[in-house]
DNA sequence: GTGGTCTAGACCACG
DNA sequence: GTGGTCTAGACCACC
């Protein structure tokens, strides 16, 4: 479980937090059924707040990524079943925005995608 | 200039106002040199205040998308020159999370590309 | 944390409290890691506006000088890399024309070399 | 008389124009006594408002570097004696403020001086 | 007319 | 308790 959180960034620790362990999930990392480490142990090794990782599970537990068993710690759910249509709005803006900040970089297309085939690559969890 | 804002939305109406100004730069609907509406006319077309549309515009400014003739309006600058490489993480980040949660929402891997290449065909600011 | 502002000086207020911000990091006198004062107690102590201090933290962070921390407050950022070479007229612009106008009031140049020695004297944050 | 307008540089306009022509005067270019061209050709020149140039004029003469005689134009006013002793803080505070900058860019000070040497040689008008 | 700054005061997000 | 955002409304600088 490696995790780094980069004051630089400027989204908030515990969305850092969150989507580095999405990142995992993502990538195959941590497979469904994966018991994750406590908060207090996520929390020292970060040098953070507590209730910061708290928060971050809590995104996680509301997207369906996590389910918390009260007392016995957090596991990695199984695969989400596509509920949402790809075409939808809520699912295409925040791609549409990372790639909108390529384009206006001046990055040629063919770079742009170049660099997303190279990302996927990485992502194994899919069908 | 049709721009809309969602209170659902958790990035800042700044932030959402600046990013659909990017968006609309971004596929030559705002061509360079094109002036900028007012940031009055914008703010009361959005019933939002003076203040927070002139957050977007000064953020545009910092980002060289806009330059701000004081006085006279606001401007679309020229394109700008790729000043990073490609493989700076920064510019990778945004792109990652966001491919990320297209994955953990159950979206098979040729679903995502699909997504990517329809998006990308709308933005036309490109080489 | 002395820093004072000047009715009298053209520059808007949060201007000269990032300025003023900017010297004694450059001096020294607010190394890296250091805590800064927050907004609200620099703000009452001015007697100005919370919101006129928030945007002088809002430039220094733009400009890499201090990271905020969400939450808790911002700490002064480690030392800059030169990204920029010496020959940028935009680095060199400001400081032609500071010289400019002290050769124009009168003095012969010797003296503004001496003036600059001296307050290049006070700026120990340099290699 | 070669004037640029930077529409990048956060000065404003006649602001940039006052200083292009300081800067023409404190390098010699345009001596004592020299006739200084018309508002109008200058606005015409380089395309902007008549009053800007006006503004740009006023604050020359407000500093004493050029006398307006009324139907006949303006002219270069002979070399300001100092009034003021170098120790003048409103003297100084432009100065320190374009060192600091550099100083922050992460230039050593050895650099920084090779730049102010430079920048001194162009300036001729000193006693 | 344009954008920029500032105020007073409110509410929210984060740690 | 920290900074961030937003509002309503005022005044200023610039062109």
């Amino acid at each position: 479980m490696f995790i780094t959180i980069d004051p630089n960034d400027r989204r908030p620790i515990y969305q850092q937090v969150a989507d580095a362990i999405k990142s995992l999930i993502a990538r195959g990392e941590l497979s469904a059924g994966t018991q994750l480490p406590p908060v207090r142990q996520i929390a020292a090794d970060l040098a953070v707040n507590l209730n910061t990782i708290a928060a971050a599970y809590r995104e996680l537990q509301a997207d369906g990524l996590i389910t918390v068993k009260h007392g016995s710690g957090a596991v990695v759910a199984p695969l989400n079943q596509p509920q949402k249509k790809p075409d939808a709005e809520e699912l295409r803006k925040p791609l549409r925005n990372a790639l909108t900040e390529l384009i206006l970089a001046g990055l040629p297309k063919r770079a742009v995608l170049k660099i997303v085939v190279e990302e996927l690559g990485g992502l194994t969890r899919a069908k």
